[in-house]
DNA sequence: ACGATAATTTTGTGATCACATAATGAAGTT
DNA sequence: AACTTCATTATGTGATCACAAAATTATCGT
């Protein structure tokens, strides 16, 4: 889990990089849900051998972003509108306690760091960049839960994130009615700033709703 | 995740069947922390290539039941004190709301399995049989947490009982102090029988609690 | 005798081939 | 024309080989 989010060294062996690579593409959109992921396609398109490729599909499919069928390889799953409910509520269990317990242990740094966050994310909307705006959430979230200070709770969350990550993406593709996201955010940053650890649950509980109603009629069944 | 642990039907890959038989291997404690899995030392013992061990253990791997490092393999990892502590304040979260969700979703069918659990796991106390007693304990709090009908809370769940796993079956190793832990069973089953919601939660917290201190001493660092 | 360094062995990784199974398309029947 | 059946292709899986990096052992120097 941690190796291809956290260092932006080099990654040494073949297969780690081309899971970095597949894990961009899937959680970017770039399948659509029920495509099959073909091995040998892939290997040729990244100009290497089925190996390296065969590793890092078998990872993807073991963490659950891609489904993995006995002789029929792997594919990006199709989430059902249960499903994605099942996903939604799990997603409020862990990262409302990620930000409350976030809330509490930030520092200065932090602090700097999510306000600088809102403000390009703020500006992304305006300019309608919606990869940086998307881009720029993730890392807010991410650097709140990881100040809650727990690696598993922070495993889990990124566990879950993959299941709806090819969902997430497509949030802009069809209308702008995004405006509305950025406000529960608004609450969020002043819960911090007070250090109110159950308003920043709250806050991110009401964050991941609203933007899940919209990410809900994506659903393919 | 799913596929090992549902259907015990004859698991058609040899991956897969490979899978199974290491992911019992680890759980059951058959190999001490920091010892690494050695693939062609696995294919010869289980007369098979190399190739569908390489898969199986990457995808151990992938879900945290094994640590990998590039050009290292992989090797059971050790859990430091800080660590098991991690893991099982996530425990709690996870398997808590699972309680409290299953408690008030629990059929007749459920209650009777839950109920013969329970005696079975009396009876294999009394004999001293460990192996047994941990199984039983096992289907036990995976019937209660399916019956939350949640998968993802499930899969989860899952994923930090595997980071645990190879530790638990050195519960009764030493000593058999472990008679206490079937008091919090007890306060469970009367909490289920009125279908009284927190206080599952809290049996299960306080069974994951007084159990986590005793595991606590085998931790390796 | 101890520590650093080099040679050797071990082991993971990548590539290629052979095979089994599933997906696809064609032909034949009702 | 629609459905079944069969042949063909495509694709995942397992096996073997070649290479690179790491772990281990041996050797040398002090």
């Amino acid at each position: 889990m941690s190796k291809a989010t956290l260092s932006p060294a080099t990654l040494v062996t073949q297969q780690d990089s081309i899971y970095a690579t597949l894990r961009q593409w899937v959680t970017v959109g770039k399948f659509v849900p029920g495509e099959r992921l073909k091995i040998r396609t892939i290997a040729q398109a990244l100009g290497t051998s089925t190996m390296p490729v065969r590793a890092a599909l078998l990872r993807l499919a073991a963490e659950g972003a891609l489904t993995h069928s006995p002789n029929r390889g792997v594919a990006v799953p199709r989430l059902s509108r249960a499903e994605f409910d099942d996903v939604l509520q799990n997603r409020l269990l862990l990262e409302g306690e990620a930000a409350e317990r976030g809330a509490l242990r930030l520092n200065a740094d932090d602090h700097e760091a999510l306000r600088g966050y809102t403000n390009a994310m703020q500006q992304a909307l305006q300019s309608g960049d919606a990869k940086t705006y998307l881009d720029v959430n993730e890392l807010f979230h991410l650097r709140l839960y990881r100040a809650a200070g727990s690696p598993t709770l922070l495993q889990l969350i990124e566990t879950v994130w993959l299941k709806v990550g090819p969902l997430s993406n497509q949030l802009f593709d069809s209308n702008d009615d995004a405006v509305v996201l950025n406000d529960a955010h608004e609450d969020l940053m002043a819960a911090l700033g007070r250090k109110d650890a159950s308003a920043a649950r709250r806050a991110i509980e009401r964050d991941l709703f609203v933007a899940g109603q919209f990410l809900r009629q994506h659903c393919t069944a």
